[in-house]
RNA sequence: CGGGAUGUAGCGUAGCCCGGUUAUCGCGCCUGGUUUGGGACCAGGAGGUCGCAAGUUCGAAUCUUGCCAUCCCGACCA
């Protein structure tokens, strides 16, 4: 068989570039570490750009676009941010080619064409942005700025992966500006809600919901709040971040707005950014060794539909069925494709739906005809039950929905087993190899004791959980005394 | 960017060590036919700058050098 898939237990890293390559959601390029996202992969994207946008919306917010590039005097002015950035920034230098005069038909940068000042192309946006909210705030009454763009970004990745680091990547990022301090922070954290309530409730994906150490901070930020979720082979990932900036950008941008009091104010910042990677995390929560799994409510299709006929006079009557049927589902919402092309069997139709993790197929032959059923069969859990005709469209609609909530649940549970207590060095050595997962444990809130355990282990902290509840222990480490425990595990 | 591996048709590969006519096989693709309830079968057919470039040689997929890409392992990161 073409596709044969790599088995998880065979080599993890590679089940998944077979899953992304061949369950066609993406492809390698002509461009060292950019991908081409495929039809199939952009429609999961759609679906989760489209649910994640009515969100924003939802909670106040408008999109708008800002610039691909941006000038280095305006990169380089929040200090902290560029620095961060600086290592990973491609620069434009010049703006025309020209035809080479020692090799025909070649083309070569016009040193005559430098530009004045480089374009650093987007890492993030803040730069940009913060220079253009210097213009439009002047008062408190321009307060806040709730404003989203949906956008691609550029970072010089060392070493890539499909859709979880490749060096453009499509995302969105939040910018908002605020009058006050608690107000930027109520954004942070609302946003954060946004996120996981997205992540979860959209692509089955549990997360913990924490803060991040001053070291896994964003540059630039005061704090960085994320989303983590635990991939199946108990790497964690970061599905999402929402910063609170302070008045550090503005500082850097000279933003000031008069308040009530007619006295100049710093404004307060935010930002928050989820990627393409989420599909990634999408792909590692849920699939299995058959192929991709799609939660339903993301799925790009929900139901497809495989005809069985034998000769070519059952075909037609078989169509005219499944129109109906069609028909009734589309009324319902529900994404349906009819799979009827002649170039392949049913049972190649089959693998191939269960490799794109369709979440349902129903096949219907002319004895399901006279027996008013389908065939129709999961493929979370690969049950295949026959079911009547009559009422189907809602049956699939609570069936899609009973999907959505297993995968999920599985997930879940699957990160609560892998989520476990260390309380020596040696245990946390020994989980680390052993069971891979979320590792709580007591650290004694120093980056030096941070960089140490991470230079010894590889195993980051992933977070300081929102719900931490406060418990005295000693390091693991140093045995320092500690306050809580923080989640370690290694990453991607 | 360092270490390792790989690169032959859309995909997977044989040939390479030991240079020698027209580069092997399977899948896929095209045409026609038979088929269709878990990756169909028969017959015919198309498809290759052997990753790219230079070199050695009468002759290079095969030997040498450089470069490029992908994968794995590190350093960097969402």
């Amino acid at each position: 068989m073409s596709k044969e898939l790599t088995s998880r237990a065979e080599n993890y890293n590679q089940w998944y570039n077979d899953l992304v390559l061949k369950g066609g959601l993406a492809d390698y390029s002509a461009v060292k570490g950019c991908m081409v996202i495929k039809p199939y992969g952009y429609a999961l994207w759609e679906n989760m750009r489209d649910q994640l946008d009515r969100m924003f919306k939802e909670t106040g917010h408008v999109n708008a676009y800002f610039p691909l590039f941006v000038p280095k005097s305006l990169f380089e002015a929040e200090e902290k941010n560029a620095e961060g950035f600086a290592k990973e920034c491609a620069v434009v230098t010049h703006y025309r080619l020209k035809n080479d005069p020692d090799k025909k038909g070649r083309l070569m940068v016009d040193p005559e064409a430098k530009l004045e000042e480089e374009l650093v192309v987007r890492p993030t946006s803040e730069a940009i942005i913060w220079n253009t909210y210097k213009d439009w705030i002047q008062s408190y009454r321009d307060l806040p700025i709730l404003i989203n763009q949906w956008a691609n970004v550029v970072r010089w990745e060392m070493r890539t992966r499909l859709f979880l680091r490749t060096a453009e990547f499509l995302w969105q990022e939040g910018h908002t500006a605020h009058a006050t301090k608690e107000e930027a922070v109520d954004e942070t954290v609302k946003m954060l809600d946004v996120y996981a309530n997205f992540v979860e409730e959209y692509m089955a994906v549990p997360v913990i919901k924490g803060v991040k150490t001053p070291n896994e901070r964003f540059a630039g930020a005061e704090d960085t709040y994320c989303i983590e979720a635990l991939m199946q082979d108990g790497k964690a990932l970061q599905a999402g971040t929402s910063h609170f900036l302070g008045q550090n950008f503005a500082k850097a941008f000279n933003v000031q707005f008069l308040n009530k009091e007619n006295k100049q104010e710093y404004v307060w910042a935010t930002s928050w950014g989820v990627s393409t990677r989420l599909i990634g995390a999408l792909i590692m929560s849920h699939s299995d060794d058959n192929g991709l799994v799609m939660p339903p409510r993301i799925a790009p299709i929900q139901v497809v539909i495989v005809p069985i006929y034998k000769g070519e006079e059952s075909k037609p009557v078989i169509d005219g069925k499944v129109k109906e049927i069609m028909a009734e589902l589309k009324a319902l919402g529900i994404r349906v494709k009819y799979d009827d092309s002649d170039a392949a069997r049913p049972g190649w139709k089959f693998a191939e739906h269960e490799l794109k993790g369709v979440p349902v197929r129903i096949a219907m032959g002319l004895r399901d005809m006279e027996n008013n059923v389908v065939e129709l069969a999961r493929r979370d859990t690969k049950e295949k039950q026959s079911v009547s005709i009559d009422g189907l469209g809602n049956y699939l609609k609570h069936l899609l929905e009973e999907i959505q909530q297993n995968i999920f649940n599985k997930a879940l549970a699957f990160t609560k087993e892998n989520t476990r207590e260390a309380d020596s060095w040696e245990e946390f050595v020994k989980m680390l190899d052993e069971q891979p997962g979320f590792i709580s444990a007591h650290w004694d809130g120093t980056p030096e004791t941070e960089e140490k355990i991470k230079e010894l282990t590889k195993a980051t902290i992933r977070c300081i959980p929102l719900d931490n509840k406060l418990e005295a222990g000693k390091c693991i480490l140093t045995g320092n005394a500690s306050t809580q425990r923080v989640l370690f595990a290694r990453a991607y």
